[in-house]
DNA sequence: AATTTGTTTTTTATATAAAAAGAGCAGTTA
DNA sequence: TAACTGCTCTTTTTATATAAAAAACAAATT
């Protein structure tokens, strides 16, 4: 059946929430709670019963009422609050990358399936979606092999994202100077004066404001295939940074510099100036990236 | 539980391999005969347990026989032939851009399952399918929403088919002289001019040399992504031009006449003149396209 | 009259079950 | 001794069943 994950995240919510009510206050009605915690009411319904069920509120009709401010173990464990999918997504990373997968090793799905601790189903799924990524293959007789995160894949990726990123800033050079974009691209570069000011105690943020730079580029030209590649590149990076720490503030500090180039690049109206920077900066991450898978 | 599609092809094609064979004719090996029809020993002995239950053959231990010269209603109907899969595909396709879809709309998949006669999972892998392909969004509620084969979804396909054809023409032209992409090339000229010299028949089969001739220009440029737009590409334009059987003669003659034009421009060497038969050519089919998505 | 709650109906997500197809082994035959 | 058959075990594919969540509806309250 289907996992309750939704609720269980539903209810620590709404204990958030609690937390910062006064006791023997009225409660919201049951739209606003849905509206807020952006959920159906049915939902809410199910975690409003729970909350009754556990003490912590009364319901008489529209009557709810806060009894006693939640305590540290009302919350339900964090353990299987992720989604099942995601949750399957990350193990089959890791598997994948890990040394009990070669590239062309052909997938038995049933043993993933027990490995993980979840149905062929949800194999099947994550297989589907990691096939469309092209890290796997499908073969004629139905069974599925790894191709792998290899020095290949890593190529293919960034030939297409510089494809892409390049055409992006040729745009972003023509584009007239009192469009928002502009604008937006100031505050992102006033965020990457932020972070290196700070760079010591922040520098872990630098991959989220990397991923919003990027995202803001490629705007300028709106086309769902590269959403999708994106999606690609997103689940790459994402796991493949979390497995290598190694010299991660260095990499960013000079990713900081290299994205401030860029924008200026970008601002200078010149187009080869821009298309340089550019070049610079996905050079640079591509280096790191094969540096990375292959270490040897 | 699982279709059976693959016995009952087996099962026809086996008829069509006995119908060549002289009757009391001692039959091939189970392994021999899995080799020949490309399938499990397992599938075989299905089929040969049939057809002996038929009394079109007879078996014992190795000793295998033909009796009789199998006749026309031995074989299995072809009405449910097909895979699933291509037959969900087929059916969504065709529901996509008829009349009950209109761009925006919300997807039952369990009123599409009834409708189709197959269970939520067929539809399930079907709408993960076609949403990588960028014609169906999730919403965050888990739902689908068509997006529609829609002129903005075309120019986005167009766009990035652009892109990837214009910088393998870049490379192919830098081809040095015994490459053997040239010869595949000239065999392809070759098989334009026979086209066209016979064009009042063979017309109809103008769609496989386009595939196969857009194939080798963009194989200078291997990349499993564009493997996925291609992908998208052959679906779109499989169903469309299904659909679209007016004036479908000229469309193809001109399309060959673009085509000798663009492997003229790449044999010349001149890489303004190659990229300039390639747009051209390009321009009509994104042209035609449009014209037909959106006849008003 | 506009919300809110109580209840019912739909729809989705996942596990389970079962059929189909593949893989492999041991004994047998040529 | 090399290939073949009969059998068993494994894996994949699909349908069905069921809990979770959403949506819709109706009665009640402010």
């Amino acid at each position: 059946m289907k996992t309750n994950a939704l609720f269980k995240r539903s209810y620590n919510q709404a204990l958030d929430m609690l937390a910062a009510t006064q006791v023997e206050a009225a409660l919201p009605s049951e739209p606003a709670m849905a509206a807020t915690l952006g959920i159906s009411r049915t939902t809410v319904r199910a975690v409003l019963a729970a909350l009754a069920m556990r003490g912590i509120i009364t319901i008489d009709g529209r009557a709810k009422q806060l009894l006693r401010l939640p305590k540290r173990n009302d919350y339900i464990a964090d353990a299987d609050l992720e989604p099942l999918a995601d949750m399957v997504e990350r193990k089959f990373m890791a598997w994948l990358v890990g040394p009990d997968c070669s590239p062309g090793h052909t997938i038995n799905g049933l043993d993933l399936a027990r490995q993980f601790g979840v149905s062929t189903s949800a194999i099947r799924d994550c297989l589907g979606k990691f096939s469309h990524f092209g890290l796997l293959e499908r073969q004629s007789n139905g069974r599925w092999r790894t191709l792998g995160l290899t020095v290949d894949f890593v190529a293919e990726l960034f030939d297409m994202r510089e494809l892409i990123e390049f055409r992006a800033v040729d745009r972003f050079v023509a584009l007239p100077k009192d469009d928002p974009l502009w604008g937006d691209l100031s505050l992102l570069a006033d965020e990457h004066h932020a972070l290196l000011d700070d760079f010591e105690r922040r520098n872990r943020e630098f991959s989220d404001l990397d991923h919003r730079f990027h995202k803001l580029v490629d705007s300028v030209v709106p086309n769902r295939f590269l959403g999708n590649i994106q999606g690609v590149m997103s689940v790459i990076f994402h796991y493949h940074y979390q497995w290598n720490k190694k010299d991660e503030s260095a990499r960013n500090h000079r990713a900081l510099g290299e994205h401030l180039a860029y924008i200026e690049g970008l601002r200078s109206g010149d187009l080869s100036q821009a298309r340089e920077s550019c070049r610079l900066h996905l050079h640079t991450a591509r280096s790191t990236m094969l540096a990375s898978i292959n270490p040897g």
